[in-house]
DNA sequence: TTTATTTCGGATAAATTTATCCTTTTTATG
DNA sequence: CATAAAAAGGATAAATTTATCCGAAATAAA
C-alpha cells in the first residue's frame, strides 16, 4: 500500500508533532531510534517532508525538526503520502493505465473508484492531531 | 497498490479467461499484446498464476494457457493479488508492523482496518467472470 | 569570531522489482 | 519415432527503492 519511506514519514510526523506541542525538536538519530528505522534513510524523507512545508527543520546547535503547533491539527495524512509517495495511490487507476475514468473505465474501475475514494477520503480526515493524540494516551503505539 | 506483477497478472487472467469461453488457449505473445506488457515477464507471472492453480497450462503443440470455464466465474481477485504479491495489502498493518491489532493497534489501525477490510471483500467479491463479461460487453477495457 | 552542532545534499551501495534472453523439458501431431 | 511448438526454468541485466556515508553549509552559543 504505503512505501517503505511513506511509513517512515507518517510516523516520523507523529513523532515529530508530539514533540513539538512540547516545543522540544528533534533529530533523525532520536526519530529512527523511536521509530524504527534506518537513520539516514529517514534524515532523507524528512527533507523531502521540509521541502514540502510539513515539516520545519532549524540547522545548527540545539537545532532539529518541528512542526508548528498550530499546524499539527491542519495537517493532513494525504499531505505525508502525496509528499513521499506521488499521487498515483491518491489518484491513479488500479490497474495502472494512464487514463481510466468513468468514460473510459479499465475492467476493475466500478470496484475500484470506491476503495480509493474511502483511502482518500480517509487519508484527507486524518489529521496529524488525531494521530498524535491517541500515542499520547496510550491508545496507540509507534513501534514495537 | 498493486505491484507492475500482479497488475499483468490480473489482466492476463481476464484475457485468458475470455478466449477460454471459447475454448481458445493463448500464448505469452498473445497475451502480452493484448494487456500492453513485456512478454518474458508476463510469461513469469503465468508461472506463478499455473503453480497456484489458477490457471492452467498446456505445453507442447497446440497448446498454451487457459482456465476451466466451470472456474472462471469461481476465481476471486483476491487469490490472483495473494498469488502475486502475497496477503500483506489483504492482511497487514497500513504502516508496516509486524503485530498490529485491535490488542496493539498502530497509530493508523482504527481509521485503516475499514479500508483495508472495504478492498478485501472488494477483491473477494469480484470473479473473473464478472470482469470478462465486462470487457466482452465492452463495457470496460484491457488496454488504452 | 570561533566552535560545536545540526541539517543539507551528493555519491554510492545494497536490495528488490521489473524485464530480457536462452536452454531444457514436455507434448501433440505428422 | 521425429519434429515442431510451446511452457518451464535458470541466468542475467536494468530500473527502482531502500539504505549508507561523508563533506558542505548553516547557525546558535560561548
Amino acid at each position: 500500500m504505503f512505501s517503505k519511506a511513506c511509513e517512515y514519514g507518517i510516523k516520523a510526523s507523529i513523532f515529530i508533532a508530539i514533540n513539538s506541542y512540547n516545543d522540544n525538536r528533534v533529530s533523525p538519530k532520536e526519530i529512527s531510534a523511536e521509530i524504527n528505522s534506518p537513520q539516514a534513510f529517514t534524515a532523507k524523507i524528512l527533507q523531502a517532508l521540509v521541502k514540502h512545508n510539513i515539516v520545519n527543520s532549524v540547522k545548527g546547535a540545539y537545532g532539529g525538526f518541528e512542526i508548528n503547533k498550530e499546524d499539527i491539527a491542519k495537517i493532513k495524512l494525504s499531505q505525508i503520502v502525496t509528499a513521499i509517495d506521488g499521487d498515483q495511490l491518491l489518484h491513479g487507476c488500479g490497474l495502472g493505465f494512464k487514463v481510466c475514468d468513468e468514460e473510459h473505465p479499465c475492467s476493475l474501475h466500478d470496484q475500484f473508484v470506491f476503495i480509493r475514494n474511502d483511502l482518500r477520503n480517509m487519508l484527507e480526515n486524518t489529521t496529524l492531531e488525531l494521530l498524535a493524540k491517541d500515542i499520547k494516551s496510550g491508545v496507540s503505539f509507534l513501534k514495537l
